[in-house]
DNA sequence: GCAGTTTGTTGCCTATAGCCAACTGTTGCT
DNA sequence: AGCAACAGTTGGCTATAGGCAACAAACTGC
């Protein structure tokens, strides 16, 4: 697309390079709570657990569209995470050929467990920030935060919320 | 577990909250960034190829030892990586045991690839950042970047800098 | 009630990633 | 020269992920 970026005065050179530093720092942290269930979940487990508890149970097709993968793939993985007890697979009384995927208890764990991990490491990192900058911090990260919401166009995060 | 918050002055967890969403967009922005060439590189192997262009040309030991993977595990996928022209692998002259992994200028233009992406993606939600916050939100996660640098412990990206 | 459509599942296939154990060369040391 | 230690490779194995195509079951319309 290859906008021309000169609707900015000061350039967003310095910007982007400092949003990146930190991306990469967030990834990496990110990436090692993961990590910490890795024993448990792979990667693509833990994208049907996320999808799964940010929106809430799902027909099977749904959940493959949310992962971008295809129905035979989304049967199997769930299948996979239904043995090892973090995924309920039930089958409404209205619609018998529908299935309804939703997280057990153990499944938001996992889940609930990687997010703490993240908030833990998140919060080492920022109690180096000095404190009389936090509320800088935290309003800037805002204003950014919602200007990545705003520049969702369609499908932004296609899954990938972790 | 419920710890009172009042541990500090301004309490964390506002700031927290921000981080961790903030970083929700950015792992998303990685993520997509990484399945734009999903089709040439698995995510295993685009640790290989970031951890040469970090680290310079390796050794297979120290490679595998920088992915935490084992050394048959690191030959086979720098095999596969061979293949497909992204990793050069030499025996230097003087120890012939020894292998030298680099990467091709197709492997650095892989890299380089996603990196555009991502600061292209960057660049569009900053543009959507009100231009007077901008150089608060650098100040912000300048300071933020900084402070990840600080509390890395030793191996704290673990191979994980994407 | 029968035909057609929707919804998942299963068979069959490929490729990757990962490990341990055994092996081949090389180098270095005695 | 000979042997031990080192650096990678390979054999053999398991599990996951992914697709396509064929299928069974259930619902919907006529």
């Amino acid at each position: 697309m290859l906008v021309a970026p000169r609707s900015t005065p000061l350039d967003v050179e310095p910007l982007v390079d400092s949003v990146l530093h930190a991306s990469r720092a967030l990834v990496a942290v990110a990436a090692r709570s993961l990590a910490a269930v890795a024993d448990e979940v792979t990667l693509p487990q833990y994208r049907v657990l996320v999808v799964l508890a940010a929106r809430g149970p799902q027909g099977l097709a749904p959940l493959a569209a949310a992962l971008g993968v295809s129905p035979s793939t989304a049967t199997r993985m769930c299948g996979r995470l239904v043995r090892k007890g973090l995924v309920q697979r039930r089958t409404p009384s209205r619609d018998r050929r529908q299935v309804r995927l939703a997280l057990t208890e153990a499944g938001r764990a996992v889940v609930a467990q990687v997010t703490a991990l993240r908030r833990g490491e998140i919060a080492r990192i920022v109690a180096a920030v000095p404190p009389e900058r936090r509320a800088q911090v935290v309003d800037a990260l805002s204003a950014f935060a919602e200007a990545a919401g705003e520049s969702a166009d369609r499908d932004w995060t296609a899954g990938w919320e972790l």
